[in-house]
DNA sequence: TTTGATATTTAGACGTGTCTAAATATTATT
DNA sequence: AATAATATTTAGACACGTCTAAATATCAAA
């Protein structure tokens, strides 16, 4: 069986365990999830059941191989979404997620990899997460940098961010530092870490903490 | 409130009384959603409860406006939906349906406005069906008509099905005549009513019952 | 190591949407 | 108009996912 709700709670111990290894609490989960711990244990016993996660009383639980395979799965769609409402619709970055929290339930396999090729087989979503492909490994990618970690010369595409907090996207919105954008960067400043980069030919400045919070790939 | 179920009771019972006027037997309803009448009796009280539909006794339902407008607004997220699935994502005729079904239910006005948007406010679906506005006017279109209708010499471009069963959309695939091809009539045979068309520059011959399940866009 | 705080589970309930079987209403037929 | 056939509703049940309140287990501190 395969609702929502099981999904919902298989992407969030996959959430939890990749942050922190090893088995996840019930708590944890409920916190996530806002919803109760007892609410969470009924629907651990359940995903016991099917399978899909280990689990023994009051010692939490952890994904099986295939439970693991299904949150990928799930994650893979969600990014895939966000993707496609980034870049074929025009969203901003801060106003997809919910989206995608929906549109990441639609059953058909066949359908992904078409949205997949559509897309041009992204790795990243727009908030730099990598894209899990259709065999389930995510390319944990070495190439996606901050741009403080740039050096004076170095060009690079934006590809998402550190920081996925509303006030921050809708900042980037502003200064026009968007998906896709190629920037090169042009001097680094010692004294606060500042930088000025080139953008569509124009200069701008940004202070250290975007660019701790700029992730790119290096060229 | 307005879950799946709901959504998808309201639209069936739009479909039935757009064949035929009037209020809708309950049976009609278990029928199309292949559910037992007991199931949508208990369905239509909650749905006359939220003001969705009127609902007396053994009388059948019809839907309020409200209800209506939902109905029609789901629609235009299938209809919509399955233009993308097979437009952008490659997919043929016969196999978006099932996929529809499952997305028409995302909810996002401004999602739903920009997919319009970036299919270019398209007027019909792949099975020819007219696509509701965000209004909800759905043009009840003059200008499609099957190419029976058409006479000798006349353009056309291909926007949908009569039939819509698998095996006739397959056929049409086998023969190329896919969604938005441009065809010019060629000869009308009166002998058995089947004609000769120019497509991609080659000659076809297509038998009576298939032109009266090709619509077109008469130029 | 006993006690107190915190985490987790159980028991029992509820809303949603479905079902079966039985009761009742409507309709068609003679 | 009475009866038979059909349609519809009611009553009572169940699975799912959730909740509250109470019980129990685990952990941390004295």
């Amino acid at each position: 069986m395969r609702n929502q709700a099981s999904e919902n709670y298989l992407k969030c111990i996959y959430a939890i365990s990749s942050k922190e290894p090893g088995s996840v609490s019930t708590n944890a989960i409920a916190d996530r999830l806002e919803t109760k711990a007892s609410s969470v244990t009924d629907m651990l016993k359940k995903l016991k059941d099917r399978g899909l996660v280990s689990y023994e009383k009051y010692q939490g639980a952890e994904l099986t191989a295939t439970g693991k395979s299904i949150a990928v799965e799930i994650i893979r769609k969600h990014r895939l979404w966000e993707v496609f409402l980034v870049q074929k619709l025009k969203f901003g970055w801060d106003e997809v997620h919910e989206i995608a929290e929906q549109l990441e339930h639609i059953k058909s396999p066949e359908m992904v990899d078409r949205l997949d090729e559509f897309l041009g087989h992204p790795k990243y979503d727009p908030h730099g997460d990598p894209i899990p492909d259709s065999d389930g490994n995510l390319a944990t990618d070495p190439e996606v940098v901050s741009i403080s970690q740039l050096s004076e010369g170095q060009r690079a595409i934006i590809v998402g961010v550190g920081d996925s907090s509303p006030s921050f996207l809708q900042y980037l919105q502003q200064v026009e530092l968007t998906l896709g954008a190629e920037i090169t960067i042009e001097n680094k400043f010692d004294f606060d870490s500042s930088m000025s980069l080139v953008i569509d030919g124009k200069t701008q400045q940004i202070s250290s903490q975007v660019c701790d919070n700029l992730l790119v790939k290096s060229k």
